[in-house]
DNA sequence: TGAAATGTTGGGGCG
DNA sequence: ACGCCCCAACATTTC
């Protein structure tokens, strides 16, 4: 039919510029239905601050719809019914998307289109999250990679990754549009107590925020970038992450924009600034590939041998304090409150939280990943899975499990005057830098002209930093020996 | 994208 | 003057 239109099925491209299913589908020259489903039946559904950040970035995109002379169409339900139900309502005879690289999400894609395309409906999906995809960098020998240097080698080598593509200035209607759900009916929001004030006031959700986001990084933090980005007292990183999980912005508009700069030699000798810039993006780039190839990621330790690691099973209390930030060592403290406020750690403290987590509670990574999957407005399943294993030594060119960090001085080093801890841990921010990290060593004195109670304003540590890093290795050295009894032969990977 | 334990070196105090 | 010891300061090894 020469006027049928085309279903543009929005996911996690939440934008119109660079967005290549939508191109596509606009390129016919016919009637483009813009539509987004929530679909709450798949695996690792968004959690609760996703879904605060879903909620904006999806009235953000109907807007610029608006202005597009387009409309969007939101539906609930599964994806197949609903793709159904709008095929048959509009007459619609393709779909275009974007392709996503979750398990569950592929099972279910590859499904839909096999069964449009039994049906002799178009059914077009591309590239618009990820500078190469799965299966198109390999090692030499076919396999996928597993050690970060080599693939950011064999990716960075791959630039330029091609000309991010405009938005279009207009979308053909169709006679009439489909009905809609209002975004109010998707229950986006908070239930119960709102929790959201302290996001709202951090973020601004949406293509245009993404936009000013990265605009503003590379013209005044990119320079910097190295030097600053492992502070969580100074404002040092991109601060991109959730833009780039709803796709506001994809990763290829990032390296088109910091390589424009780099070209433009603005950055006077600071290109290694911004090459560690780049690597961040590309262990994203990583983390997508590990999905891909080990699906088992987000809930299997990568490496076997931690099938057998002896987590504390009783672990309500600890994790529960961690949790809360009431740990009593104030730079895992002030992680956690930051995190609770405004849906986002600062990546320095999300390493020392998720340490102090795995090995000084010895609670499992994969409690810490759910609860960051339902607190962070980033939440990202390829991200958070692989970047949990890593902190715990059971991923991917994993931090080593010996590689136990010290909260008292990763405090003192990255946040040496204490501003980060005063900030989210206000209790403490009359203490002077020397004892801010460690109250439990300030003398009474100190501690009294302070107002801090030890016990009472502020809990005592839960744990002593010496007893649980002996206990972390003495439970790692069981694992050691035990995988060796079990399994003789070693493959060649983990002989590394 | 660690920290702690252990080893080495060399300057200076001191008898 | 000389050797001895102490102990920062730095380096290396181990976890």
């Amino acid at each position: 039919m020469p006027s049928s239109p085309a279903i543009v099925w929005f996911r996690q491209d939440l934008r119109l510029t660079d967005n290549p299913a939508l191109q596509a589908a606009k390129a016919r020259g016919r009637p483009v239905i813009p539509v987004f489903i929530l679909d709450d039946t798949i695996d690792w559904a968004p959690g609760g601050a996703s879904r605060w950040w879903l909620r904006h970035s999806l009235t953000q995109l109907q807007a610029a719809l608006a202005t597009a002379g387009s409309r969007l169409t939101i539906r609930r339900g599964r994806s197949a019914d609903v793709l159904e139900a709008l095929i048959a309502e509009t007459g619609a005879d393709g779909v275009y998307w974007n392709r996503l690289y979750e398990p569950a999400a592929i099972r279910r894609d590859t499904a839909i289109k096999a069964s449009l395309r039994d049906r002799g409906l178009q059914a077009r999906s591309f590239n618009a999250s990820l500078l190469v995809e799965p299966g198109d960098i390999l090692t030499a020998t076919g396999s996928p990679y597993r050690v970060y240097t080599p693939f950011w080698r064999a990716l960075s080598a791959m630039a330029p990754f091609g000309e991010p593509s405009g938005a279009p200035h207009a979308l053909p209607a169709p006679e009439g549009w489909p009905t809609s759900e209002s975004i109010d009916m998707l229950r986006l929001q908070p239930s119960g107590p709102d929790w959201s004030t302290g996001l709202a006031s951090t973020w601004q959700p949406g293509e245009a925020g993404a936009h000013q986001r990265l605009t503003q990084f590379v013209r005044n933090g990119l320079g910097h970038y190295k030097t600053r980005r492992n502070r969580p007292d100074i404002d040092g990183t991109a601060s991109l992450s959730p833009h780039l999980h709803w796709g506001e912005v994809g990763p290829r508009q990032v390296w088109h924009a910091v390589s424009e700069r780099l070209g433009r030699g603005e950055l006077n000798g600071r290109e290694a600034q911004a090459e560690v810039f780049l690597k961040e993006l590309v262990w994203r780039e990583f983390s997508y590939h590990l999905l891909y190839h080990f699906p088992t990621l987000p809930d299997t330790p990568l490496n076997g041998r931690f099938a057998a690691f002896p987590w504390i099973d009783d672990h309500h209390a600890a994790l529960r304090a961690w949790q809360r930030g009431q740990t009593g060592y104030p730079i895992v403290d002030a992680g956690m409150r930051q995190l609770w406020q405004t849906g986002w750690m600062h990546n320095r403290v999300r390493m020392v939280v998720a340490s102090f987590l795995t090995k000084h509670l010895l609670v499992p990574w994969q409690a810490g990943a759910e609860w960051f999957w339902d607190t962070l407005v980033d939440a990202d399943l390829a991200s958070n899975s692989a970047s949990w294993q890593w902190v715990a030594g059971c991923g991917a060119d994993a931090a080593p499990y010996f590689r136990i960090f010290n909260p008292v001085l990763q405090g003192q080093k990255f946040d040496p005057l204490g501003a980060y801890v005063s900030r989210w841990v206000p209790e403490l921010d009359r203490l002077p830098e020397s004892v801010i990290h460690c109250p439990w060593q300030a003398k009474p004195d100190v501690l009294a002209r302070a107002g801090v109670r030890l016990g009472t304003t502020y809990p005592q540590p839960i744990i002593d930093h010496q007893f649980a890093r002996r206990r972390a290795l003495a439970a790692y050295e069981r694992i050691k020996s035990e995988v060796t009894t079990m399994n003789p032969e070693r493959s060649p990977e983990l002989a590394l």
